[in-house]
DNA sequence: CATGAAAAGTCTAAAGG
DNA sequence: CCTTTAGACTTTTCATG
């Protein structure tokens, strides 16, 4: 039996209406209600509630507004793939929690396998990412090592809905 | 509305106000244009006018319901490293392409370094990341070799404002 | 669960400093 | 660039099917 779950959940599915809601929610947060609850057939009052419970819910975990790195001036974007040394791997905990700190930091992600992390950082041009690692990463006591990719390319999708 | 302005690229000249705005809507894409006056302490047409030239400007990218792939049965992420055949080296736009229109895809990073693209995905469970990898990676025409690896935590912050 | 109607609150254009 | 004003529009609550 799926005995993975982090918090009480939901069976996921979605009728139909909430399907709606949610993709069009998606593709934009500010959708008015009059407008989301004509698009799924429904009165303004009863989409309000179906939103309100798709947020009780944990579906939608939040509304917010995207910035582009590059309009602050922050135009390179890099991965860090980062192992940590043996001797600190009780403490990765630790690192994550100080990695997410840094304002460079986009995204983190803790992994199995052969790295430990992989860290997508956003920086104003190629000194920025050296210094980000060499001061918070080379010279960090738990990091064995670390392998520097630029980012070309970046695509970022909301979840489809299935 | 969206009026197709060339947008010229004036880089990160967010004055204090600015800033107030773009944070709070990075928290809460929905706060009311009110609320959001008061926070930047300037009246309410003010804010307005401020919010549209942030989307103009291009600092505002768009506003977004996140959605929990866990609340719709996708429990599992993993990230996936992928090496193209030398010979498909000039096609890696059109696999760019090919990959983001997989609905399991989240994000895709188009590398420069020793791997090509690293692919991040949601699924059920392991079965479907092998079966995505098998069918989709493992068997297309331009895939040298793939590396998975399980995703345990994924920290996904908006970008600082300077 | 869903609804309509009414009250409360918000948006936004225009005109003016 | 900012503010005030005022009418139109939206949101939200609640009694009821």
């Amino acid at each position: 039996m799926a005995t993975n779950n982090v918090r009480v959940r939901e069976p996921w599915p979605l009728d139909e209406t909430d399907t709606v809601i949610v993709r069009q929610l998606q593709r934009d947060a500010r959708t008015p209600n009059n407008q989301l609850a004509e698009l799924a057939g429904i009165a303004p009052s009863t989409c309000l509630a179906r939103v309100r419970s798709l947020v009780d819910r944990g579906v939608i975990t939040g509304f917010e507004a995207r910035v582009d790195p590059a309009a602050l001036g922050l135009g390179l974007q890099a991965l860090i793939s980062v192992s940590v040394r043996s001797g600190a791997r009780h403490r990765m905990a630790e690192f994550s929690a100080e990695m997410r700190r840094m304002p460079d930091v986009l995204q983190l992600f803790f992994l199995g396998g052969s790295e430990d992390f992989i860290l997508h950082i956003a920086a104003r041009d190629s000194a920025h990412v050296r210094d980000f690692v060499l001061e918070h990463l080379s010279a960090h006591p738990f990091v064995a090592s670390t392998r520097t990719s630029m980012v070309f390319e970046h695509v970022d999708r909301a979840v489809t809905i299935p």
